[in-house]
DNA sequence: GCGACAG
DNA sequence: ATCTTGTCGC
């Protein structure tokens, strides 16, 4: 399936300076039974929020790498359809085609709703990198396979870098940029951070 | 057979 | 992902 659908993944530029972007994350009870699904939109020019939707659900599939998206998918695609504002660009908890099959949550999502899409991981699926420069903004070329699937970077000076990786309709540059900018003062994207607290609150 | 392995 | 324990820094 991730075959099939990784063929209408589309390789180009995207928005040069997106009004909205919107971030996605899922967070799951601690017996695993249930989970709470959310997409918080920010208005780039200020990152304060334009809108928000969560969800409770269920696991769709267990947790197995390479085969993530089929796990949370299904909840954060109800999320996204019970948006008011229809965001100019997704960025994922995850990645995107820096996956065994190039094909990442962020990929997987982007194709389905036929919006411009990365991801911003924390650790490292597959690829390999250089060192990072230690400056905030500094980048390393995530590599696999001989081919460069994303990038490594580093969003705040003397912090752990961040996994980049493009999705859909966006090229690597801009998502860099843009997560940069997500990113003034902690480690992860603001649209992350609003998600990732959005659906714990749900949940609890 | 052994190590790696998004969230 | 979630839980636990401990340390460092603002």
């Amino acid at each position: 399936m991730q075959d099939e659908l990784r063929s209408r993944v589309i390789d180009e530029p995207g928005p040069e300076a997106p009004a909205t972007v919107a971030g996605l994350d899922v967070a799951y009870s601690p017996d695993d039974t249930r989970l709470a699904a959310a997409v918080v939109v920010l208005n780039t020019a200020d990152l304060s929020i334009a809108d928000t939707a969560v969800v409770r659900g269920v696991p769709a599939f267990p947790y197995v790498p390479g085969l993530f998206a089929f796990r949370e998918v299904p909840a954060l695609m109800d999320a996204l359809e019970r948006l008011t504002v229809r965001p100019e660009v997704l960025i994922c908890d995850g990645h995107g085609l820096a996956h065994p099959r190039r094909f990442g949550l962020a990929a997987h999502l982007g194709v389905l709703t036929d919006l411009p899409s990365f991801g911003v991981g924390k650790t490292r699926l597959v690829g390999d990198w250089e060192p990072v420069g230690e400056p905030r903004g500094a980048r390393s070329a995530l590599i696999d396979g001989g081919e460069t699937i994303g990038a490594v970077l580093r969003t705040q000076s003397g912090v752990k870098p961040v996994f980049v990786s493009t999705g859909h309709r966006i090229g690597l540059d801009r998502a860099c940029e843009l997560t940069l900018r997500l990113a003034p003062r902690y480690r992860l994207p603001e649209t992350t951070r609003a998600a990732d607290r959005a659906c714990r609150d749900l949940l609890s």
